[in-house]
DNA sequence: GGTTAGTCCTGCGTGC
DNA sequence: TGCACGCAGGACTAAC
């Protein structure tokens, strides 16, 4: 599940073979993703050299030299796959077409891209790079959570008098971009915060420690996804997916990892999703 | 305006 | 073994 650190990770391994790059050729299998492709997608994609490849919360934006911007987004499922590419030392060929490879971009240095995603969550739209940031799936993002704009005074005036748990409120992508589920519940549980706490009940303090808790866990996670781009590529070219050791998540019966706590991870349903956390260090 | 439930989608794990 | 079912979740839309 592409959080904000795996998409940074796919936008790191593509950078080698997409920038600078021109797509040779641009193949697109179906009219849809999570809403349909912009008309002409692949037209407008061919010959197209690659000028830049940025991230904004869990997109990532590739500027065209045709003055339009390719947003990519993951969705749940999504992957990027490599191949054609000379990296390192190894060399991937050209995998058979596989179930769900919706987008196949062939770059001019014999590298292929393949998004590939099964449950479709995914979205690919063109738009023109000058007015990219009004697009409307960005326009109305919060801060980026490793950036300037982001820190102790906003946070507290958004959760202020807020009737929702923390776990909700964290999720909001207008709040802070880029947290999803199981980054919510790690911050959470370095905090000491309780996910079923109501945002307003979240202290001054608390509020202070949370800005910095959040920078932490996203900057551990990217460089952890660094340090895995190496392996995956030699793996089979597939980018974003690495293993973490998450301290909660997904660990539901697992004893609690704090020092003398003895307490045990423990999952509800909030809003339908998941939360983990320990009953006993979360308050 | 704020909040929550429903929705989309497919693969996987579990239970019968 | 095979089937049915629930779950996973990002982000929009509708409803309250």
């Amino acid at each position: 599940m592409p959080e904000l650190p795996e998409v940074e990770t796919v936008r790191r391994g593509l950078l080698p073979v997409m920038e600078g790059a021109v797509i040779a050729a641009a193949a697109v299998n179906r009219p849809d993703l999570r809403w349909p492709f912009p008309p002409g997608i692949a037209r407008r994609l061919t010959g197209a050299r690659v000028t830049g490849l940025r991230r904004r919360s869990k997109y990532i934006l590739a500027d065209l030299s045709t003055s339009e911007t390719l947003l990519i987004h993951l969705g749940m499922s999504g992957r990027m796959l490599i191949s054609g590419a000379q990296l390192g030392s190894f060399h991937h060929a050209h995998p058979a077409p596989a179930k769900h490879d919706h987008v196949v971009l062939d770059m001019d240095n014999g590298a292929r891209v393949t998004f590939n995603d099964a449950r479709r969550f995914g979205a690919m739209d063109l738009m023109p790079t000058a007015s990219a940031e009004a697009h409307p799936l960005l326009s109305v993002l919060g801060p980026e959570p490793l950036g300037n704009d982001f820190h102790e005074g906003h946070l507290a005036a958004r959760l202020k008098g807020r009737a929702t748990p923390i776990k909700s409120a964290l999720l909001d992508q207008h709040l802070v971009a880029g947290l999803g589920n199981i980054y919510v519940c790690e911050v959470l549980f370095r905090a000491g915060i309780h996910p079923a706490r109501m945002a307003r009940d979240v202290t001054s303090l608390e509020v202070s420690r949370l800005v910095p808790i959040i920078r932490e866990v996203l900057s551990e996670a990217i460089e952890a996804g660094g340090s895995s781009l190496k392996d995956y590529r030699q793996a089979d070219g597939e980018l974003g997916y690495f293993q973490h050791s998450f301290k909660v998540y997904d660990r539901a019966g697992d004893a609690c990892t704090s020092p003398g706590c003895g307490g045990q991870v423990t999952r509800i349903v909030q809003l339908g999703r998941s939360s983990f956390f320990c009953p006993l260090c979360q308050r």
